[in-house]
DNA sequence: CTGAAAGCGCTTACAG
DNA sequence: CTGAAAGCGCTTACAG
């Protein structure tokens, strides 16, 4: 870690210099434009981040603000509750109680630029879980992350590097799960329903639609792969299609309707299996089979190898990829 | 804020004894019975909390997991996302964001209970919000909270305590809404329903409905207040009920299958408004109204009285209390 | 405009 | 079994 004294050390003024230079917004006191350029400079290129308890403990104040509920249990939310957000922070508290950490959520202010950017006040946690769906790899945002030093952990997508430590579905197999039951109910067109968003997720469960037609003996061509929102309906009726593999519950929520419009009967002409995240497409009037990614599980386990690596014991996988399982949907 | 040294002036012993009987469970140091029980005991009595800035400098680490999503605004989930959390949480991270603070979700982990109790690193924090929908008021746990000695506010339920700091919906301006929308569509006979939950907020509602149908004359008799698990559609209609407030979407999710096996036409019979957190009930296939809590704004007003408080602006409403609006429901 | 120094509240190796 | 002391990395009043 890169303390005030390295910065002091590089630019070649103290401790108490760098520390008004890189606080300027807050501290009233006049500084050379000369001295501050080194500062800002020396700070930047070794990578300074505040350490947040020594801030803390000096100022006597965290600048954070603790969210509790009625009871200690109260954000150990049961996953009955479904939305995505409650199922991913159940599994989150649960395994945060369970191994005596607290969680913060970092709100990645834009302020302190010059002191590390984003997130000066990283310093407050001891690892990092990337809570994401659709990574940007070409991020910048992702390399501060990782240049502050602190073990990094990614949960539902994770970047190609397979050293990167992540806990995940395991889409390639959902994909395969999803076309199969498809194929063992009797379809023999099975068309992939997507959408341009979740690039890196989608990308896996359309390689998993792939192997399960190609396994069967059947051609997983381009005209099969659709965009929910560029539908040609007369064309889904020209392929002969009699399958449907819809990447996530909107897609589904967006299909469905307009299949009904065109006169297609689902499940009589159509059948449709869905990817959801527990069983958010009950609301659905369509019948539909469902693919089911047990998302509290993947998040709290996440938790769990993460403190795992903080307590010294070692990772043997660096990517542990979870099963999706078949659900009834509606 | 106390410190190890007053727990040791108290108990007649050095710090680092202190320190070290406190910490009993992860330090391997021989301390006599008697030193530890006036150690502890000490330490009891005057409420010491540990200062986790201090102890987090100290040890190095926090102890504390960040959680990110994939760019700095990740938990700023926009409002449509609807449910109830992540509502929550997008007033939450709007707020501290705007503000330029962390949030903190404290586990309530139950250890060091001779330390503080479940809340030992509460000290993570400047400030503490309970996020709440049904407050315990006889908890001990909102004892501890209050006995750290940082500021608490309150968010969705509260007690009855005028000098506690809220801010919440005002429930009985919601009553009076739902009552009179109900009159204004030309019911006659309002029923309340309600469920043994939620007492707070509920017997606040239930205060808006009596207001309501005093208002305009009607009696509301305790005939007309109903529990939706002990339903009695015969004596419904006996009593010649036209309209029904139903205290949340749970109770309204629960209530519509019911009347309609009972041969009730919802609204030819019967009108029904709900009150909702924004429009989650859309998916009830029963015709409607409802009454809406914004409660995003509420949370992120919260989180900007608390940090007007740190930051020593003066608090003119110590409970601020946010209308419902009429909805469209389903 | 710049720096030396005190001190925030803990933990822990060391001495007794 | 107990205590004196060093030191974690900052901020800020003070001196120059």
């Amino acid at each position: 870690m890169v303390r005030l004294i390295d910065v002091a050390e590089k630019a070649r003024v103290s401790i108490s210099t760098v520390s008004k230079v890189l606080n300027n917004a807050e501290v009233q006191v006049a500084i050379s434009e000369k001295t501050r350029d080194r500062v800002q400079r020396a700070a930047r290129e070794l990578g300074y981040l505040p350490n947040a308890a020594a801030r803390a403990l000096r100022r006597q104040q965290f600048r954070t603000l603790g969210v509790v509920g009625s009871s200690p249990q109260f954000f150990r939310i049961k996953p009955e509750t479904r939305s995505f957000n409650s199922e991913a922070m159940c599994g989150l508290m649960e395994g945060a109680v369970k191994r005596g950490y607290h969680v913060i959520l970092l709100s990645g202010m834009e302020t302190e630029p010059e002191a590390g950017g984003a997130f000066a006040d990283i310093g407050m946690a001891d690892a990092l879980l990337v809570l994401n769906r659709d990574l940007q790899t070409d991020d910048t945002y992702l390399a501060t992350l990782h240049n502050s030093g602190k073990p990094v952990m990614y949960v539902l997508d994770y970047p190609a590097d397979p050293e990167a430590l992540a806990s995940a579905p395991d889409d390639e197999q959902g994909g395969r799960l999803a076309t199969r039951s498809l194929l063992d109910a009797g379809c023999r067109r099975i068309a992939l329903v997507r959408k341009t968003y979740y690039r890196g997720i989608f990308d896996r469960r359309q390689k998993g639609w792939e192997q399960a037609l190609q396994q069967a003996g059947m051609a997983a061509g381009p005209e099969l792969v659709m965009d929910v929102d560029a539908m040609d309906t007369a064309r889904v009726r020209e392929l002969g299609i009699d399958g449907m593999v819809c990447l996530n519950d909107q897609i589904t929520k967006q299909l469905a309707p307009r299949l009904k419009t065109a006169g297609v009967r689902v499940p009589g002409d159509i059948r449709l299996i869905s990817f959801v995240h527990e069983a958010s497409v009950t609301d659905l009037d369509t019948p539909c089979a469902a693919v089911v990614e047990p998302l509290a599980r993947i998040v709290e386990d996440a938790v769990h190898r993460l403190v795992d690596l903080l307590e010294g014991k070692p990772i043997e996988e660096r990517q542990r990829l979870f099963p999706y399982t078949y659900g009834k949907g509606s």
